[in-house]
DNA sequence: AAGTCGGGGAC
DNA sequence: GTCCCAGACTT
């Protein structure tokens, strides 16, 4: 590495590094889980798999479905590109971050108008897609074209903080520099894909943050944390910033089966729909169904539900932006936030236990 | 460099 | 509750 010395402190020589490279490589060949994203050196295939999995855990990518519905109902960047904002908001609904769906299209729309439907190769070029960073430039590359490139995510980073004890925060430039400097300088060539595959899914399942299997790693060896002996400690990170606290209200406005829904218009959530927000001294009159706590970013609010009737109901309406949707099937509803899709089910199931007792 | 963007899994 | 997750973009 440079004046730190600790790359040749744990890589003295340079063979040594070919075997590190080859040890991770043969653990991810002999036993790495077998992802769909991973049967196929589809670009696109690939790109979708990246974008759904940033700051997303694959259980949530997989176990609820969203990829496969995305790849059977967005098959190639022809089929994305031509799509219309709506479904694709709709098929990325509850994954979060809902730039990242808008982004994908744009790079699909980019990969057909300027690069002929021929997704680029080279990381630096991915780069210039919407959506795509480093590390995603990285792992299309890499992992789709075989190219050697560097990446650096969340696992990435919690393994080379502990191979190279590493006791400085990760999540400032230095930091991040430190990491990509040292990504870039063990790459290898050859056997890319398995490479990459490998030390992030070490992190993933190995080295985790918690607990780490040390006896199952594979480079153990060559681990410098560990011969420090304080694993827990690593990565290290800037100090937190706390947890605010919110009030949210909202109006449940239900008539003949038909709910009254508004489309978000800052920047989060954007593109989705939401229950009608009220002021706080509009809601003395009606009665607050229920409530509850969900967390958003560095918020934790409190979504408390009003049940709107009689007139105020058709007063409200009557003077804000929003439509009627029909309740009785979800695809009839547009995408909605989380909290507000679990709101709706939850009167409905209050609603139906009403039902039930008469 | 700091804020923002979601929602859920694991502890 | 906390931290984290195959990060990127804006300010």
């Amino acid at each position: 590495m440079n004046d730190s010395g600790k790359f040749e402190n744990v890589f003295p020589d340079g063979t040594v590094l070919g075997r590190f490279q080859a040890a991770l490589a043969d653990w991810f060949d002999a036993e790495g889980e077998d992802y769909p994203w991973r049967r196929t050196r589809d670009p696109y295939a690939i790109l979708v798999s990246e974008l759904m999995l940033q700051q997303t855990q694959i259980a949530t990518v997989l176990g609820r479905g969203y990829y496969t519905r995305w790849m059977k109902q967005f098959p190639d960047w022809e089929t994305l590109a031509g799509a219309n904002e709506e479904e694709i908001l709709k098929a990325w609904e509850g994954l979060g971050y809902y730039n990242r769906a808008r982004n994908l299209q744009k790079a699909a729309i980019q990969v057909r108008d300027e690069y002929a439907g021929e997704c680029p190769r080279e990381a630096k070029s991915l780069e210039e897609l919407p959506g795509v960073g480093p590390y995603t430039a990285g792992a299309v590359a890499s992992f789709a074209h075989g190219v050697r490139a560097s990446i650096v995510d969340g696992n990435v980073a919690r393994v080379l903080s502990r191979i190279f004890d590493f006791r400085e925060p990760v999540d400032t430039s230095t930091g991040q520099r430190a990491l990509w400097g040292w990504a870039e300088q063990m790459t290898p060539e050859a056997r890319v894909r398995s490479y990459n595959s490998a030390i992030m899914e070490l992190g993933q399942r190995i080295c985790t943050k918690g607990a780490p299997s040390c006896e199952r790693c594979p480079v153990s060896d060559w681990c410098q944390g560990r011969r420090e002996g304080d694993l827990d400690s690593l990565p290290m990170k800037k100090a937190k910033r706390r947890i605010t606290r919110r009030d949210e209200l909202v109006a449940l406005l239900v008539e003949q089966g038909r709910i009254f829904l508004e489309r978000e218009t800052g920047s989060r959530r954007k593109g989705l729909w939401h229950l009608p927000r009220m002021m706080e001294r509009d809601c003395n009159d009606f009665e607050e169904l229920f409530r509850f706590d969900y967390a958003i970013t560095r918020y934790c609010v409190t979504l408390r539900v009003f049940l709107i009737s009689g007139p105020a109901s058709k007063q409200m309406t009557g003077s804000r932006e929003g439509e009627w949707f029909d309740l009785s099937a979800d695809s009839a509803l547009p995408a909605l936030g989380s909290p507000y899709r679990k709101a709706i089910l939850k009167y409905q199931n209050i609603h139906e236990d009403l039902i039930l007792r008469w």
